[in-house]
DNA sequence: TTGACAAGTGATAGCGCTAACATATGCTGC
DNA sequence: GCAGCATATGTTAGCGCTATCACTTGTCAA
């Protein structure tokens, strides 16, 4: 026990026991057993952490939030990867819960039943992250991303362009790059403005896809006067930076021709030849703070609801 | 004992008393508790993955292929993240050990010496890869990059290039990056050529930073014939593929004024307006052969030191 | 019959720690 | 003198599982 304490400087050892403790640790190559450490004692430092992906440079972003966070604290995350599909939520949840974290950060607001009831009657301190358009089981830190959509929508309309074109994927997976697209088309459609194309085709979100997809929609665009597009409106900044080294590529002028739009606030946008427009993401800051939230040693009464803006650049590209 | 039997059907149990274990455990809502079961079994589903970044995509890739390798065995990765320093290598590899994982799959083959004490000594599988110029403390799965920069320079110096420069970042700490370039130079200068740019300054690697580089180095070509490069190779694809922006950006005509090549083969290589010369690293391939030399159940006697090339993809850019 | 073995269930101990309490010593104030 | 407290160490039990062995019943071959 005092060796416990020495190791753990916990409670009253005096310098001298500790000294002769590590010394002896250190000899032996001692190498503490956390699963029993937690077992024993009935808590765990694990902060566990359910991202849709890891692809989209986004999500170790809010990764490096969450370390920021959850630093000086001695907790650490853990985490499992959905690949935007409930069934895996569920099962990373389940897995990730036996390991009796100390708290839990779910991406988004939406999840199977199954997942709701773990994570309502889990003893775990739970975060839901990234939106705030919908029903948090307990506390929440994000944006609204409908806000978003009908922002850029608003912008893009100021500025003039009337005829649009929607680029994205998997809308029926990511249903946060869903909501910001039906903020968007509301906005176009109240304003009598005109969605011309609408792409969601169930492929990987990648720069590759918004260069393939926005070749098709310009392409489209030459057969007749209906189907042209002056601003295209992508899932995000991925998808968008494609459609532009489309355009690059095929010396289609921007924003004279079309013009782009996206969604996060990458680095990327800056090393572009032209600087997109786009709304910057507070990734960093919403794992930060949801981070800070589950490490917080007196609980709030009332569980945070926490819409964290980020704000609209105005690039080159429209 | 006949309930946990029935929970993770082991041994006999009858189909009816599993039947009423699991309306028994879901009516109250069990839910396992890994640590007692890790702890009472001396055995855990961890394979611990230390990493150097997430936000090079390599590495989210190399984590996809560990999962890949570790489908259908039951085992779980969990990682740590080290952005290149040595000390919180050795800090992840001790936190994560003390996890008790059964595998640990780590970077690189250079390591503090206490962090090589600990993976020689320690019970898990050890696993280092990406690399393989140097001595392993085990088994190791990934590539010579002193090969693949030598191979690049070969590549260059046959298509005519003399002037060359090289362009990375924190080569003290990427000792990878480092040994290709080291492997370039070294061809580089045998064939007579020059380097005229030598390039690392102590920045992260990212797009812009290559962008913001290549704009200084070909800057530096206008005041006179000795500092003027026809071919820059890159420590990776996003600082090349910022390289090829700038030159998009100010009119530089690729490959005509300056070839580039970069190394990886990210997705983001066919997306540009020019397909990007670099060499394809078979990161899911080693991630997926590390963890299946994890999980495999027959130990082989001679721990595996296995050598997986990629290819040089010859693009546009050069 | 009898042994051998598979199938099914239960009892006991223990994995390596820490919480909680017990004990011991020295110091302070009155 | 001794109560009262801080400091320091030791003792005991138990966290929630699983390994192991013990036991029972049924089946089949000799």
């Amino acid at each position: 026990m005092t060796a416990s304490r020495a190791l753990n400087r916990r409670g009253y050892v005096s310098a001298a026991t500790i000294e002769r403790v590590e010394a002896a640790a250190a000899k032996v190559g001692y190498m503490p057993n956390r699963l029993a450490g937690a077992l024993a004692s009935e808590r765990t430092p694990l902060v566990a952490v359910v991202l849709p992906t890891l692809s989209n440079a986004v999500f170790p972003e809010v990764l490096a939030g969450i370390g920021a966070g959850l630093a000086g604290t001695g907790m650490t995350p853990v985490f499992g990867v959905t690949e935007y599909a409930p069934e895996a939520e569920e099962q990373n949840i389940r897995e990730l819960l036996s390991w009796r974290p100390a708290g839990l950060i779910v991406t988004g607001l939406e999840h199977s039943v199954a997942a709701r009831n773990l994570l309502a009657a889990c003893d775990a301190r739970v975060a839901e992250i990234m939106d705030t358009d919908g029903t948090p089981v307990s506390a929440c830190f994000g944006l609204s991303h409908r806000a978003v959509g009908e922002a850029m929508a608003r912008h893009l309309l100021d500025k003039g362009y009337r005829r649009f074109g929607y680029v994205g994927a998997r809308l029926d997976r990511d249903l946060r790059a869903r909501k910001r697209r039906d903020g968007f088309v509301a906005v176009i459609r109240a304003a009598g403005a005109t969605l011309v194309h609408d792409l969601a085709p169930d492929a990987r979100s990648s720069m590759l896809l918004g260069r393939q997809l926005t070749a098709g929609v310009l392409a489209a665009g030459g057969q007749g006067a209906d189907r042209r597009v002056d601003a295209l409106y992508y899932s995000n900044d991925d998808m968008a930076a494609g459609g532009l080294m489309h355009c690059l590529a095929e010396g289609v002028e921007v924003p004279g021709r079309v013009a782009l739009a996206g969604f996060n606030g990458l680095d990327l946008v800056d090393a572009l030849p032209l600087r997109l427009t786009t709304y910057r993401s507070p990734r960093f800051e919403i794992g930060r703070q949801a981070a800070a939230y589950i490490a917080a040693l007196q609980a709030p009464e009332i569980p945070p609801r926490r819409v964290i803006d980020g704000e609209l650049v105005p690039g080159e590209t429209s």
